[in-house]
DNA sequence: TGTACATCAGTGAACGCGCGTTCACTGATGTAC
DNA sequence: TGTACATCAGTGAACGCGCGTTCACTGATGTAC
């Protein structure tokens, strides 16, 4: 049958949403097209109504993924304040729930490998956080390589005091101009991680 | 038929380090046993005297990958000379070149989403590059981290200028002390990237 | 305003391909006697 | 030292499953008249 425009484009919003969630959480090859269209209330079928291909729906998951996800971590944050940045950014909350967290720090290397269409949308997400930042541009790309590297890292160690120890390193010399130790409170947890860890 | 213990013994090498250089250029889902056995020289049916499992194999990769990885980066500098290493790290060469360049930078958000097994393999590859590099050990973390998400981000990106642009701004706040800008020759170049850029 | 009809986002079965894994078989090596 | 035989890393065909994609079909919406 044929379904109002409105309630169509909420639709194929919910998808691009329910993608870029799932990707940041499993990567792009272990989610599949059936569970995206299941997350987004549909049936698989319905998917090419809106996408050419599962190519078409990464890239479009990213270019809306990494501003969306940079807003959340931001959201109610002072903009100038990096130092407080910083600490979000290196929580535990955010170490376990990448679906909810920044794009780049789940999905770029998995970006690098992937088509020239895909690091383009990646460029221009990245393009507009730098911009959003403001101030020092090498000091903002240097922050964000330091951020998702360090987040990145302590997903990928098994051990959780490692781990811990991986966000307090990176956490005692980003945002704080290079040269100050850090009490940081990192007020910034939250309850129920999605992520199982051992 | 029967083999000499000896060579067995080498294809098994041979195996692990096809697999952690195909690892490192496309990601584990995109390269099949097939393909690492092919480069190892073999059919793919004898996968399975060697390994139990595809997962296996990844862990025996990345735990061999990372030490071999970070040794490659390292030989000929002299051990106590971060701002040399960074520099190597942070460069055009190792942005092209992921076959042959970190495992870390590669892989870390893929074995992120990955076992429990596969996060110990990296830990401890992770935890002896530490011991390795000495020093404050803290600094030595934060520096991982930074130069992991500059060639991370490096690669991601799709325009050649910012690219570089990226590595430059990590090159001049990593392995100076983080308060002194840098010169930085970069003298680490080498012909015929692995990597298509356009 | 009412009626006929084209549209097109849905559904769900089916297709085709690739991949991890299994299996029957091979035959040189290494060991038992 | 020679002979019989068990071993086991190889080969290559086959299996089974999951996934991206296609397709025939549906029926409420929106448009033409």
């Amino acid at each position: 049958m044929r379904y109002p425009a409105k309630e169509t484009a909420a639709r194929h919003q919910r998808i691009v949403t329910e993608a870029s969630r799932l990707f940041r959480q499993r990567g792009f090859e272990n989610v599949t097209v059936g569970e995206v269209m299941k997350a987004a209330g549909l049936t698989h079928g319905a998917f090419y109504a809106h996408f050419d291909s599962k190519d078409e729906l990464q890239a479009a998951a990213v270019a809306y993924g990494i501003k969306v996800s940079h807003e959340r971590i931001q959201r109610g944050n002072s903009k100038k304040d990096k130092e407080a940045y910083a600490d979000r950014y290196l929580s535990r909350w955010h170490r376990d729930n990448p679906g909810d967290g920044c794009t780049m720090a789940a999905l770029a290397q998995e970006v690098a490998r992937s088509t020239p269409e895909l690091k383009a949308a990646f460029e221009r997400g990245f393009e507009e956080i730098l911009s959003e930042k403001g101030g020092d541009r090498k000091e903002a790309i240097f922050q964000t390589a330091a951020l998702l590297g360090g987040v990145a890292l302590a997903r990928a160690v098994r051990d959780e005091r490692l781990s811990e120890e991986i966000l307090e390193s990176v956490r005692q010399r980003v945002g704080r101009s290079n040269f100050q130790l850090a009490p940081h409170p990192s007020q910034f947890e939250r309850p129920k991680a999605e992520v199982r860890r051992d």
